[in-house]
DNA sequence: TTGTATGCGTTATCAT
DNA sequence: ATGATAACGCATACAA
């Protein structure tokens, strides 16, 4: 590979004027201009990053820290953050944390080490309540999980608010014993659980211990926890889950243990997936902006990259309830289906 | 943030003795290197990944080129690529092209800019096509797609195999007017409709031009395909899709179209995902190893990073047919169902 | 075993 | 407007 010292020699300039030319432009008359595009075209000739970064203190990469890829919500978060990225001349280092804060950790060094431009991180509680007490040569911006004490841009669903309306939604539709699986790693899941119980208090209902799961967010938990909750000496009529993952793991349990849905089983839940709307009958969710909200994380990032004295911003998306088969309206009485 | 000169000088010693302490940490006395260790613990130190990356012209950073993220073939083997990455202190690199050859040609540029240890990369047909003329500085293995004419650790599936036995098996429940959707841009849709084809010819049924549909890798592509198909004339009796995308929108077009399935049609293809179960009846299909091809790519890539003139590999990996609902037998006669 | 000095490829400062 | 040169932080060849 051409370095910009070879450019240099064969536009018989120096290598500050071609580093000029490339940089800014400016100050350099048009015809040596000419001279050192050539050159550069010549040779093939490309700066090498790593030597821009090193000198300049800066560079173009940005770290998405995320707890799994294949969370869907992440998924999409993931690829509109390359998406935007992209289109401003960034590059995104993948990482993911499983929910570990020790793997965040580390993997928060590595953007020190790597002196990365900044930084996209939902993190878990335990490293938010950490986080306060660190200091970061890099901004970050929280996404869909809350940081106190910190002063960063943060974008988030709001949780309270989409839990209230999915557990009252489920209430309106006859629904008394609701049983609810939240993720225990991150600040989302204590969140919907405060919506959950606002709905419930709200409407004279009892809240109930052994109706409420704690769970990584994962397939197997949200299978294991539905389980739980079904064989309850006295089991809930329906289940709210807190991501697609549990969710997808509940409704495996319930088909599992023969249950009809919705008549048996109600389940509502977070997040839109390919699936809700591909399995009979569909499910009652509501939808995170997720385009929406991983466009937002990477403007404010690079908004901040730019301008690092700006005042930290806090973005608060609405979810959209989509009502569907799975928490149709109890019927009782003289219309209800024969079981 | 500290740098190597501050460590050596507070530990006394030189920058050269730092350096041998945390490189390989040899040809030095345990004192002295006992002295840089207190020195670093003190001064927090750690080494600049870019300064390091700079002079030693490596990098612990590898490249991951694929279509697009949201595509679950390429989830999963993201995600186990980050996984070995991680494991072997190496950092990913996100890279989303939407099949477009400019986007693969920019990647592939910024991978040369940015000294990449190497590149794991799932390229166009049309990029694969003009590789061999180009010279690359760091490996790239090739994962899901062949590259002709060119020297390259692989990881692919058995397509045509694959698709042959997704083919046979359908004309073995009695299905002999059978569609098929293939994605245009990539070698694996070729390869599949070359299994698909000799299926059919074995069987001495009809390869017909207007039950094949080449298109994007998208729900909506898949969709129209599916759509298009099922408004012919003599429209077939099973559909065969190419991957996930075009599945989904299949069975989206098939709902639409009011069908029932596998009566009015059947419905096969490839990739595991969390709904193929989920729906009923559950999809029949090819599930690819994706754990291990992405372990075995991440793998052969940090091979060759190690040992560049290892003799590449080429590995092909064999899918699993699940049968399930969407292709059971087309009963006929008196045991038919009544319509 | 340890230190000195050089260079990796840039950019930026300071002359000219 | 252009060039010489230093510096970014580190690793290594060579000398001691």
């Amino acid at each position: 590979m051409a370095s910009i010292k070879e450019v240099a020699e064969t536009a018989g300039v120096s290598t500050a004027t071609v580093s000029r030319v490339l940089s800014h432009g400016q100050h350099v008359r048009p015809e040596v201009r000419q001279r050192v595009m050539e050159a550069v075209e010549k040779l093939h000739y490309r700066p090498n990053l790593v030597a821009r970064s090193l000198r300049s203190q800066q560079s173009n990469t940005i770290g998405l820290i995320v707890s799994d890829i294949r969370n869907p919500f992440f998924t999409s978060i993931s690829r509109v953050v390359e998406d935007i990225a992209y289109a401003q001349g960034f590059t995104v280092l993948l990482c993911n944390t499983d929910e570990d804060a020790n793997k965040e950790s580390i993997y928060l060094q590595l953007m020190r080490d790597t002196n990365v431009a900044g930084v996209i991180f939902s993190p878990t509680r335990q490293t938010a309540a950490s986080l306060s007490q660190q200091r970061f040569d890099f901004p970050i911006v929280m996404v869909d999980r809350v940081v106190a004490d910190f002063e960063a841009d943060t974008v988030l669903l709001d949780n309270v608010e989409a839990a209230y309306r999915l557990a009252t939604h489920l209430i309106n539709n006859g629904f008394k014993r609701i049983g609810a699986i939240f993720g225990e790693t991150s600040s989302t899941g204590l969140e919907r659980q405060q919506g959950y119980e606002q709905a419930l208090r709200q409407h004279g209902l009892p809240v109930l211990a052994e109706y409420i799961k704690h769970t990584q967010p994962r397939v197997e938990a949200g299978y294991a926890a539905a389980t739980a909750l079904m064989k309850l000496p006295h089991p809930p009529e329906a289940i709210l889950t807190s991501n697609s993952l549990t969710m997808e793991g509940a409704l495996q349990a319930i088909r599992a243990a023969n249950l009809s849905l919705p008549e048996d089983m109600a389940l509502v839940g977070f997040d839109e997936t390919p699936w809700t709307m591909l399995v009979q009958p569909s499910i009652t969710i509501i939808a995170q902006p997720t385009y929406e909200i991983g466009k937002i994380a990477a403007e404010l990032l690079i908004q901040r990259i730019a301008d690092p004295s700006r005042p930290p911003r806090q973005v608060i998306l609405r979810g959209q309830l989509h009502v569907r088969g799975s928490s149709a309206p109890l019927r009782t009485g003289a219309d209800a289906p024969v079981r």
